[in-house]
DNA sequence: CTGTTAGCGCTTTCAA
DNA sequence: TTGAAAGCGCTAACAG
């Protein structure tokens, strides 16, 4: 008798069908539900789940996937789960997956530098297909070397416009305009900007933020522009050397809330009050920023929805292919791979503003205004 | 031809049989390394490998596992991944998991009441073992579920002590010494406290917290307590709580870090100054506890080794039962599950106190100390 | 409406 | 040192 490995008794679908009398074929039409072609007596269907629950049957998924050539797993590619916004997106996630009888499996890299040969032990040729969260995951050629291998795959979070993947994204054109809409509306013409530096792309929301400014006939120097790792840390940092630049801004716009806490932590140590000195704007809205002090005012990205279109339209594609071969359903070309990113589908969902009290009138700000003597 | 769900052309080992002119067996008996009790010569262990290489050969995971009743995979339960200390967990379990060529699938629940019955989908008969983080997952009859379909289970941060689950923590009697003694230091004698509240459970460091104050001739009333959930609102509400009442304790200890982070919020919204009026120390040390303003004083989990040594005890456990058929290396008792918490297997990881900004001496309040007169 | 049969891709005795 | 063959547990033609 076998033992599994990580279990105790396993109870085979041949167990069953013995136990109920019937035949093998019969309990797997049962179990499966797929009822189209053929009917069953609701007395033996009764008969073989009532069977199949006493004996506490569990179908073997290994068994299943080998037959059917689909595990009905994900795999989900993320840079660094220990970053907010990417976490957020997981339950949202995993509940679309729950519900449509999808599992997915993890692949966590704590590196920036990321070849695609870094995911390979998670992706050993048996995800039904593959959800890339974020920005600073996967490169140019190991996207293409991803899309080599798996018909489906779609990005969240992905703002590289270069991208080859199916992606829903928040519009961060929109969102960068509403932040400066709110700075300007508020008074502020010195706006400083702390963003990410990745390592394949530049900041797609720096690029906005510089053609919105020009457009409404505003300078931004290059000294009022820090770039970092994507952190809490890298916000300190950039907030720091902008402290101590040659330049007076009366706000920091962050290209992320992680980057935000820094610079909010870094702002204070310094004895720089947001938002009487200064105004500091957030963009992400994770959990923790209506926690700092002040209380973060922020670009929210509807994370819930991100997750949610991404994953269906990932399920939707995986699902699809069953009915009619091989549909290209997530490209508008039919040759595969043969695309420009511009034939690639994306998804823009819209972020909304959260002004809570990181951000004020830069008339407030009276006559000791002039902080920069109190910087070193 | 078959397609498969979610790749392109599959290269079976058959193909790199063929291709190298030898068995399927030599193949495997190469690719899976296995010389043991056969051996391969030089000339053909090369030109399979080769073979294998060139045709980008990926075995399939699920028909290896059909076979050898093991599916490399561990399913790693957490109760809610946006929590930053789990997710802080995560990276170093997945790095022990990828070097010992395991995978693994994350479970992931929302809900702060979880029967067992929610990780079902997940653990759908396939996983080796089960790795299962913190304290807010699986209640008594749940984990008894668990422990009945998994010979391996191991927890993490798991700090009840009535767990039938081995499983390894941090010392929270002497992480919170730790903190009680730092505060005692300071000067400070009226603490409160701040903590969880678990659904099956007290907060644990509550009852270590209050055993140590007593020890130490120290009374804490009941109004210097206040429980929440387990996220940054719950650290609001009660410090909010704490505020109101009529106690007036000079530091407050937080039983997490994300406790904190919404004690401070509050805190300085309500204008108690952090640390001038009032000491906060939390506990876990949490990315983010090193950018909150002020920068958190805090009780730290050696995070990375506490998910080694989960990882490596739960993947030793598993390959233990490969040689010896059925070892129950993790109970100190032979009949299976008859074990009281007791006689499991538990290890005790020694937490250190990372003193930052949010602590200070209590002579340095002055005058203006009395600010029970600010409060509402 | 139900059963028989074949086989997914791999590992593993057993025999050569 | 290598190969032939059986079979893990399940599903999907194809018969009946």
């Amino acid at each position: 008798m076998h033992r599994r490995a990580g279990g105790k008794i396993p109870v085979t679908l041949k167990d069953v069908a013995r136990e109920a009398e019937v035949s093998n074929t019969t309990v797997s039409r049962v179990l499966t539900g797929k009822v189209s072609p053929v009917m069953i007596s609701e007395s033996t269907r009764q008969r073989v789940l009532e069977t199949a629950a006493r004996l506490g049957y569990r179908p073997n998924l290994m068994a299943r996937g080998l037959r059917t050539q689909r595990s009905g797993t994900i795999g989900v590619l993320v840079a660094d789960i220990t970053d907010p916004f990417s976490a957020a997106l997981i339950p949202a996630i995993a509940a679309v997956f729950a519900a449509r009888g999808y599992q997915f499996v993890l692949s966590h890299a704590m590196s920036d530098s990321l070849s695609g040969r870094e995911f390979e032990p998670l992706l050993g040729s048996w995800v039904d297909g593959v959800l890339v969260l974020g920005d600073r995951v996967l490169g140019r050629e190991a996207e293409a070397d991803l899309l080599k291998h798996y018909h489906h795959v779609v990005g969240v979070a992905r703002t590289r416009d270069n991208t080859m993947i199916p992606s829903v994204n928040v519009d961060d054109t929109h969102g960068i305009r509403l932040a400066i809409e709110h700075l300007l509306a508020l008074g502020h013409r010195q706006i400083a900007f702390v963003g990410n530096r990745l390592s394949w792309d530049m900041d797609r929301r720096l690029d906005v933020f510089l053609s919105e400014m020009a457009e409404r006939g505003l300078s931004v120097p290059p000294e009022a522009i820090a770039l970092g790792p994507h952190s809490a840390a890298g916000g300190y940092a950039a907030a720091t050397r902008l402290m101590d630049a040659n330049v007076k801004p009366t706000a920091f716009l962050c290209a992320a809330d992680l980057l935000a806490v820094g610079v909010l932590c870094a702002l204070q140590e310094a004895g720089w009050r947001v938002p009487q000195v200064l105004s500091v704007v957030g963009f992400d809205d994770i959990p923790q920023a209506a926690y700092t002090s002040p209380p973060l005012t922020t670009v929210r990205q509807p994370v819930a929805e991100l997750a949610r279109t991404a994953a269906t339209l990932l399920l939707d594609s995986i699902e699809g292919e069953t009915e009619q071969e091989s549909s290209n359903e997530l490209r508008s070309d039919a040759a595969p791979l043969a695309g420009s990113p511009q034939d690639v589908r994306k998804v823009l969902l819209t972020p909304t503003l959260v002004v809570r009290r990181s951000t004020t009138s830069v008339h407030l700000c009276g006559s000791d205004c002039d902080h920069n003597v109190s910087s070193g």
